[in-house]
DNA sequence: TGTACATCAGTGAACGCGCGTTCACTGATGTAC
DNA sequence: TGTACATCAGTGAACGCGCGTTCACTGATGTAC
């Protein structure tokens, strides 16, 4: 595992303080959200002069760009990790919601309302893909009994371009796709606070809903 | 209906005024995003100076306190013109998506990322229990046939502040929350553009959910 | 091992900008007699 | 119908603020001989 590190000094020490960066962009982010960013208050923090960032990020937007990146990147770890170590449908729905809750400004910085303006990087596309690849797999190799076709699976027949070269059959594209619509479903409106002040337990929806669709 | 105007010239004006302010506020919600909302662009927009606004709203937040505040109410009446109009459960989903698209930044300021360190005004809450009022109207209303019991029947037997004095059956609870959780998901995720570049119809996806919600 | 040079991290001053908000004031509109 | 006064919409100047970003610079670190 220990591969040898054949960096330079410096190049360590710039990749050290690139991460040092994000990690204060990240609690910025979480006490005051992602539009509130700002490089002078990052430096601030880190006890250092506002142009001195841009030794390390040529502007603000390429900073987010590398958040957003991140974020991307550790939900799609988190799928692989968890699919590898043999977990079904419904261990990916608990690793959901755990990416989810554990960092809920990291899951609205790429679920949540997008930032007028700023477009994605395009590798996200990419990374979204291999997180639905994960679903995929583990949707068609859990298929229910007797799945019975419906007028959806005639449009997924048509419009599975998102789901690569995986040769899933139409239930599983179905379900795999109501897997991410239904827990984002109950996540997005929990964490945007609309079952605060209901009297309910948001877990309680998510696990009905991660349940049904393991068995449905 | 037409009832007599007992507002002095005066007052009608002022209404006039902040409907204008509000007016071009969702102008500017609508290309910027909420958190772009500036009160000098408003008045520079109108040819007015930046203080004049301040005859009409407080400061910034009492203005975003009243868009949201409006954008609730528009949901509701749009529900419960439905309800009235006779609609069943698929009336309203196609009342619901039709209200996020026809302007999406009105959806996004109610359901998407929440404003850091802004709290929604009280009488949301309200609102929302209205809401939440139709739908459970029509989902004890159209009950299918045998609609087997669940663990998440338990929870909401015993959690059930949310429905007020509303006496709707436990199935009637959840297929309400299903509805409302898994409209969302899709809305919430296409509004938010995870779809494009998909190379699916979420329009598609979005009816399969409604009917999958009519009819189970 | 020591010296000469190049690289590069970080500083401090400065730029223009737009923001929310206050204040004292002008001028038009409405009200009371 | 006309005059005296009060109300109130809107202005312009000014406040302090923090933002992103540039630039010329210092001083430490690494490299070549």
């Amino acid at each position: 595992m220990a591969e040898s590190d054949t960096r330079t000094p410096r190049e360590r020490y710039r990749s050290q303080v690139r991460e040092e960066i994000k990690g204060h962009a990240w609690e910025q982010i979480a006490t005051a959200g992602a539009s509130a960013l700002s490089l002078n208050a990052i430096a601030k923090r880190m006890g250092m002069s506002g142009p001195a960032l841009y030794r390390y990020f040529a502007n603000r937007d390429e900073l987010i760009t590398e958040l957003i990146r991140d974020a991307y990147r550790s939900l799609a770890d988190t799928f692989r990790a968890r699919a590898a170590a043999g977990s079904d449908l419904a261990g990916l729905a608990d690793a959901l919601r755990r990416w989810a809750l554990d960092d809920p400004q990291r899951y609205l910085l790429v679920y949540g309302t997008p930032v007028p303006g700023y477009q994605a990087p395009e590798d996200t596309t990419r990374i979204t893909s291999e997180i639905m690849a994960v679903l995929l797999d583990t949707c068609a190799a859990e298929q229910p009994p007797a799945p019975p076709a419906t007028p959806l699976d005639e449009h997924l027949a048509e419009h599975r371009s998102w789901a690569g070269e995986h040769q899933a059959p139409p239930a599983a594209l179905r379900r795999s796709l109501a897997f991410w619509t239904r827990l984002h479903g109950v996540l997005s409106l929990e964490l945007a606070g609309h079952f605060t002040g209901m009297g309910l337990d948001p877990t309680e929806l998510y696990n009905a809903e991660a349940e049904s669709l393991a068995n449905h």
